[in-house]
DNA sequence: CGAGGTGTTGAATCAAGTCAAGTTTCGTGG
DNA sequence: CCACGAAACTTGACTTGATTCAACACCTCG
């Protein structure tokens, strides 16, 4: 029987070296004495009810946060506008980058289910980053892998179809939840239809309607948030490119 | 009389001590000594023709160019579609901050007009920030404004309408040109209609006639790539809020 | 002067949004 | 444990803003 959802971190755990996520964790591939040293600024994993705020828009930034398990979703809020969902986090992805460089943190995030988090005083860990390259390196790593993920999106949401953004949307979370060891074609969505409207600029009546769509085309399957994916080769297909064969190109300046 | 365009560099001035964008580039706020140390790794301003690349996306990563003078744009490629335009460049920006951490540069940058850029070799770049903790503090704030305004974008791109994107887009290069002191109601757009359009996730027809609807309803004036504001106040009211009073509330998960 | 890139404008179409009921699910407290 | 109410989700009918397709105007440059 395949996990259903991210394993949970042993309780207490919270050394890196035991940690399973050491593998896709921040200090993937530090020295054993950077290893120790980055254990002694990481505080022990925190748990957060489902709904519980982990970082306040506005707030003073002080620390970054890995997820141990569970899953946030990160939101800003513009002029009158509610929440824009920016992203969603999983176990092992770094909380807060944004807040680095002004003082603040930039948006919200809040959990969406019961989640542990790691604590990293940001002071500390650029403290052990000026003697240790290979944490720098992370660092920028992460910052610049976020960098890439707002695009990808900025693409997504730039004239791509419901059924185009839904798509991506599904296969990008089963390659997370597989590259976690978890089942890629049967997962539990721990966001509301709202929360995924508006991740992906629809609205919610469309993301319903678009998931009963791929069901009846025999795609997936979903019960309220417990998804399977029958067709994961189609629904990749559709998440690549437009469905019908014409991508119209657009007349290239230059 | 109101420059129209962002200044040019004094030719051959590569020392930032007396350049004039001083103020809002990567070294602000070194010391003497330090702003000495990067000066010597800057390399002298290279001159771009219209249309040429800077750095081509899958290249591998070797620098980041500061824009001296002039602009480019930034694009994606991306399965079968045309370039996306991710982002537009002036002077004193920072450019390939997304290829930091991959070995590679992620997207591709082209000059929309003529345009210089200084030369910054990663490598050396980072030794120098090793011992000058002032510099890596800017360079974090440079890829957390990239990441700030990725985030923006990603806002405007959901569920905003045409004249909403366009109004923002506008108001945002007012400001840019404001704070290089050149005059945020009269400017020349060196990007074409189809750039925005596609920085915009809109076809370049409804940025026509958006722009056109603008100046039936006297907020500007266009003619060709010439811009000039007549209702700066009425535009940035377009691109804060809906039009129309009603922001419609998502129900907020929690 | 003609060609090609760039921009404008019009008419028709359609995908997604809006509004409006419903139904199901879930959490809380009796 | 059940009942209640509030969220969350689904579905349908209708509207609309943006895209598509198409024709044409403009400008620059060889």
């Amino acid at each position: 029987m395949m996990p259903q959802t991210v394993p949970r971190p042993t309780a207490g755990a919270a050394r890196c070296k035991r940690c399973i996520l050491h593998a896709r964790c921040l200090p993937l591939g530090l020295e054993r004495d950077a290893l120790q040293s980055f254990d002694a600024i990481l505080q022990l994993p925190r748990p957060l009810k489902r709904g519980e705020t982990l970082v306040r828009q506005g707030d003073p930034f002080t620390s970054l946060y890995v997820v141990r398990s569970g899953s946030l979703k990160q939101s800003l809020v513009q002029g009158g506008r509610r929440g824009q969902v920016l992203n969603f986090y999983l176990a092992g992805e770094i909380v807060g980058l944004d807040g680095i460089g002004e003082q603040r943190y930039h948006s919200s995030v809040v959990a969406l289910e019961a989640t542990f988090v790691c604590k990293l005083p940001f002071t500390r860990l650029e403290d052990l980053a000026e003697r240790v390259p290979g944490l720098r390196g992370q660092l920028y790593r992460c910052m610049s892998r976020e960098l890439r993920n707002d695009q990808r999106m900025l693409c997504l949401l730039s004239g791509r179809t419901a059924e185009q953004r839904l798509a991506s949307f599904l296969i990008g979370l089963s390659e997370r939840f597989r590259s976690r060891g978890c089942s890629p074609y049967r997962f539990h969505l721990s966001m509301s239809r709202s929360d995924i409207a508006s991740y992906l600029g629809l609205v919610l009546e469309t993301v319903s309607r678009t998931l009963a769509r791929f069901q009846e085309q025999g795609m997936l399957s979903v019960s309220g948030r417990e998804l399977v994916i029958h067709d994961h080769e189609a629904l990749s297909m559709l998440a690549r490119e437009g469905v019908s064969g014409g991508c119209r190109l657009a007349p290239q300046s230059d």
